[in-house]
DNA sequence: AATAAAGTATACGGTAACCATATAGTCAAG
DNA sequence: CTTGACTATATGGTTACCGTATACTTTATT
């Protein structure tokens, strides 16, 4: 502890010295030095010095007991709270991470196991207005789910879009969450995509889809469904645009 | 998230809106919405404002990845010690309520259990510097053997004392323990005790010592062994010091 | 079109829980 | 009697905001 903690909880009356000898200098006793553990304990779980000041100066056991109690259970969901938080740093640790292992100017064809997620509203051709309304509920949702533990968030671009070149018209948000988060997810199928990166502004994507498209074309596939977009580096994890790195997944079959 | 906080990371420059209408609105995207949960998380675990700056500002994927393994280390670290003042809070509590359901009045015989404890230096007959000097040592040891896990504290009072009616003078400071805390606690071994509980001062612990003095006498015991005193409740719990309760445990034997 | 309601902005002062620093008094050792 | 190591108070600074006042914009309602 520091000497100036102990100077100011005596100034707000928080824990004054047992003794304080003619000289001015401050005596603390053997107890003390428990409640002033139990001070910084209560300061750890977020509580303010007039609250741990009130806590203290409770007037009957049971009262003191009950609010322990409450403590307590409050300190078992910030643990859990933090346990979650734990596992979401994790798992964008593990996409940045492949992220840096990736060859961005690779084109494959791959099959790509079930995944789960969970969809915004349909936001196909909206406005500016929705779609910011559609983004709010959303990520409001999410939170208050807990759905959000660091898996990739991208969107959804219909079949359609992409073979009308409307490459920016998404119909759905999207983050990716674990199997048991939600009792109705959106299931993707195991099937075939072309997967492909992009580097850059979301604003160009269209240079990544016109090279994509001419590879399926060239190795004897066709676009067979939606295109899935996960934006797999983005401003959290670097400064510029033009760093920003997006995974595009088109579902596609043989010929 | 409120406007403020918003408004306030604007000005240091931690997150500044994508877009700034020429009225002066402030406009923000999806993407920043996400790094805005990053801010959130970061500063959960006590990073100041500056320091997530610099995260943010980290200007390759590598240093990202690993500082990110690092946040989640300290994440564990603090669940953990989280979890230990979870357990703390509890026993306190536990000691309270007990409390609560004593007979303060009641002296009884009991055969207590082997129970586990952790000595401070022997601190019979020492000055006042000496005591303090143990208290400090005492205090840190058990802190930084992450001893204390809010079990009943007290002291230790030689069988010589309590014979010569000088019951102040404790040999011993001791904290309870659990088991395998240590590789070698101080073990008391099961056995016969008088029990009883003084209220108030400790400095009038004598009363009590004579009235229980006369009821092992009355009941055909003597004094066996060193007396153990618990400070069940005290500043921690209750305001005055007329209202500290301390066990008091004289171990006897039938005459 | 005028007005009201609801939103936005800046600006400035305040808060909690200290920390740093300056200045000065106290005390034990040599 | 001095020196070094302590103690004290006083004052200003810090971080991450919050509250409130005042004013401008936009939207809704009359």
């Amino acid at each position: 502890m520091k000497k100036q903690t102990l100077f100011h909880y005596d100034d707000i009356d928080l824990l004054k010295p047992e003794y304080v000898a003619p000289n001015g200098y401050r005596y603390y006793s053997f107890q003390q030095a428990e409640v002033f553990t139990v001070i910084e304990i209560l300061k750890e779980i977020g509580m303010s010095l007039s609250d741990i000041k009130d806590f203290l100066n409770a007037n009957n056991l049971k009262e003191t007991a009950e609010m322990l109690t409450e403590k307590a259970e409050m300190m078992q969901q910030k643990i859990e709270a933090l346990q979650r938080t734990k596992e979401i740093i994790q798992n964008k640790k593990e996409q940045i991470v492949n992220a840096i292992e990736l060859d961005i100017d690779s084109i494959t064809i791959e099959h790509l196991e079930r995944e789960y997620y969970v969809l915004s509203k349909n936001i196909l051709n909206s406005t500016d207005k929705e779609f910011t309304e559609a983004i709010m509920s959303f990520v409001k949702y999410t939170k208050e789910e807990a759905l959000d533990i660091g898996y990739p968030v991208g969107g959804l671009i219909p079949k359609a879009q992409i073979e009308k070149n409307d490459y920016l018209n998404v119909s759905h948000l999207f983050m990716r969450i674990k199997e048991k988060a939600l009792k109705h997810p959106f299931i993707r199928k195991s099937c075939t995509f072309a997967v492909g990166y992009h580097k850059g502004s979301y604003l160009k994507t269209y240079e990544t889809y016109e090279k994509m498209k001419s590879f399926i074309e060239k190795n004897g596939y066709q676009i067979s469904g939606d295109t899935i977009e996960e934006y797999v580096i983005d401003g959290l994890s670097v400064k510029g645009e033009e760093d920003y790195i997006t995974k595009i997944m088109i579902q596609v079959e043989e010929k």
